[in-house]
DNA sequence: GTCTATAACTTGATAGAC
DNA sequence: GTCTATCAAGTTATAGAC
């Protein structure tokens, strides 16, 4: 009885849903407890799948991993950026907005989970190159997203400040903050690396129109 | 022909030349590998020293990673902090020397370590509280030396910028802007987060006075 | 304090029937 | 595409002689 089984995959979406459920529930553990840390009996047991099947698909754990990064890419928009877009059009409040976002996802968790993509950067970055490869691309993607809103902001920004680095500045300061308050288990360490940005924002938002040196004193 | 071996320990100093060993040889290979992907064996093989040796000074491998934590204590000062204060006595270059030091260190090794103490952050949090609360204890180690040159810059700084929360900002800088330079394998978004940074001192240092909406305009 | 040998278990991955 | 059974190697940790 060989099942008709939904089989292309056209672009990057999953027609086969063992393969989609193997993603996600791998997904879920490498938050949780690493890459390292979670073994594929675990992955299994938790999709309910076979290892045949996951081996059917991708014939290392390291495959299951590159899948897992793309799906983070995919989930960017939908689930980062959308909700906080939808929300406002200003573009210096969607920059805040995604940072509160992390802030919110702090607090539920208790300060126990922070940005995937941060944990796998620093695990896994010496030891695969495809994955380091992976992990940068999502950081891009963020970073270009948040570099958009300040160039959106257009001249509320002093010209001379360079987007490009204000928005590296920015993914810096959710990833450190991030990394902090897991380690404290305390939000405080995340929300006033925040506080402190949104006050050099302000600064620049308010010395617009040339370098600080006009109103020195 | 029992050696007359040294034993007493005073204080965190390990009089023991295996023990001692053991701890530098594991903090090397969790530093390049991570905790979970770094064997006891491969530790036992790099440091020469035999399973029972091992497991006579550390019941775990936790508790082996948590004397690697307390030894990072004790090289804040002369590893990081000292270079970069016998150099400079100004508090501001102290704190952005600081930075500096991270930044060869990423340089020298193209990019591929960071700082340890983060890496454990990330991976270890979850699945230790002793190893999270030594984690946590860096990172205030640090965070309070730099806060320090904050303080001692006095009135070069406003009145109304935290201290606190800003020693605060300028690890998370380092942290989070280490992170990506190694996921791209590329200093330029440590340098561009640390210059940004730096961007927001100069413009606290030259508005020292007040507030900002004093020259407005 | 150090040695060797090994227990007890888990790991990622494979084979081959269906 | 999925199933079961299993491999070979690796893991942390222990036992007991010296």
């Amino acid at each position: 009885m060989t099942k008709v089984n939904q089989s292309r995959d056209s672009g990057t979406t999953q027609r086969s849903l063992t393969k989609q459920r193997l993603v996600e529930t791998a997904r879920e553990l490498f938050y949780q407890n690493g890459y390292e840390a979670t073994g594929i009996k675990q992955i299994l047991a938790k999709a309910g799948v076979n290892s045949g099947s996951l081996y059917y698909f991708f014939p290392t754990k390291e495959d299951l991993l590159l899948a897992v990064l793309e799906r983070y890419k995919e989930l960017l928009w939908p689930m980062v950026l959308d909700p906080v877009f939808d929300r406002t059009g200003d573009p210096i409040e969607q920059v805040f907005g995604v940072l509160e976002g992390y802030r919110k996802m702090l607090l539920a968790t208790y300060c126990r989970q922070g940005c995937p993509i941060g944990n796998l950067a620093l695990e896994m970055s010496e030891k695969s190159d495809a994955v380091r490869k992976a992990v940068a691309e999502n950081f891009e993607g963020w970073r270009v997203a948040i570099r958009q809103c300040l160039m959106d902001a257009g001249d509320r920004l002093p010209a001379d400040v360079d987007r490009d680095r204000l928005a590296t500045l920015i993914l810096t300061t959710m990833e450190g903050g991030v990394m902090q308050a897991r380690a404290h288990r305390n939000l405080e360490p995340y929300e006033a690396s925040v506080a402190m940005l949104r006050d050099y924002v302000d600064r620049l938002l308010l010395h617009k129109s040339g370098g600080v040196s006009e109103c020195a004193g």
